[in-house]
DNA sequence: AATTATTTGCCATTCCTTTTCAAAGGTTAA
DNA sequence: TTAACCTTTGAAAAGGAATGGCAAATAATT
């Protein structure tokens, strides 16, 4: 449309069109978005911030280029309770920037931890290693998460995001 | 409408009556449902199944049901990634058949597992303490599941359920 | 049996997500 | 560059899980 796949030839470059898909401006403009966020975004919310860079593209595509990006693993994908999925750039496990999350109940807010990462890691692992031989899986992944009440909402507070 | 509570007096029925909810012939019907099945239903398969025993109780009753079940810690609620959500009877970390999930990306089958779950729990009590104290939340549950490929996905056969 | 607040059934409705399909775009080869 | 080819897109409609409204039914209590 504007620009080609280059602009800084992000580090996803490669592992699209080495996937054999093209790295079109809606898709761009979607893991531009995804990058420049510390929070967990639904569909919805990328589309918005999509649509102020670049108004011609759909809701649907903003769809269709997250579910690719699960997909090929550069992209998780998350049910923190309020029907509606949220997204996070990064891939899996054996990202930089892997970490579990601390749900609140109540006003909905997400935190991420890292704290005894590396403890829980080695569990993991064992676990992961132990139910592939007894139930017969290949395990890929693992998902973490606590629920509580934030201190703004168990002091009374009543909601917030 | 047939019959009262009573049955065989559930140890379900105290709790209900404790919080000052009615132990409705619709309750109940969920409640066996629930109670009698060892997989994890959504609501539609609950509805379906209540349907058999009694016609007559609405598909709104099963989720009013099942939110108010889940509210009260009867029940729990899980996203397994198929668009819908799954109960199953159990209360948390507290009940004797606490358990986490082996879910297949594959097929969708679901496994419950124990194994290690000892050194979850100790892990998990470490996590969650330290968490509290730093991030001010006081944690109420948590969640852990474990994603992969079973055997039969991972031999080609396309699908199952 | 009468009373009363709760709960239910049966819609219609909401809202997230997917699908449809013709038009536009990117990629590669001439 | 141009042309050909397959992929991807945008707009609109459809799908589908879950919820809301309301009069009638019901469980618990008197
Ligand atoms: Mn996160
Ligand atoms: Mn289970
Ligand atoms: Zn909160
Ligand atoms: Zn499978």
């Amino acid at each position: 449309m504007q620009r080609r796949c280059g602009k800084k030839d992000n580090w996803w470059c490669g592992r699209f069109k080495g996937l054999g898909y093209k790295l079109t401006f809606s898709r761009q403009a979607v893991l531009d978005v995804l990058s420049n966020t510390d929070s967990h975004l639904s569909a919805e919310e990328i589309y918005q911030r999509v649509y102020k860079l670049a108004p011609k593209v759909g809701l649907s595509s903003v769809y269709r280029t997250l579910e690719l990006l699960v997909e090929i693993g550069l992209v998780s994908k998350y049910d923190f309770g309020d029907r509606r999925s949220r997204y996070e750039l990064g891939q899996g496990i054996q990202g930089d920037n892997h970490h579990h999350h601390l749900v609140c109940t109540g006003c909905g807010k997400v935190l991420n931890y890292t704290d005894f990462i590396d403890q829980e890691l080695e569990l993991l692992k064992k676990t992961e290693k132990a139910l592939s031989k007894k139930y017969n899986f290949r395990i890929t992944n693992h998902l973490i998460q606590f629920y509580g009440v934030c201190r703004r909402c168990s002091d009374g507070k009543t909601a917030g995001i």
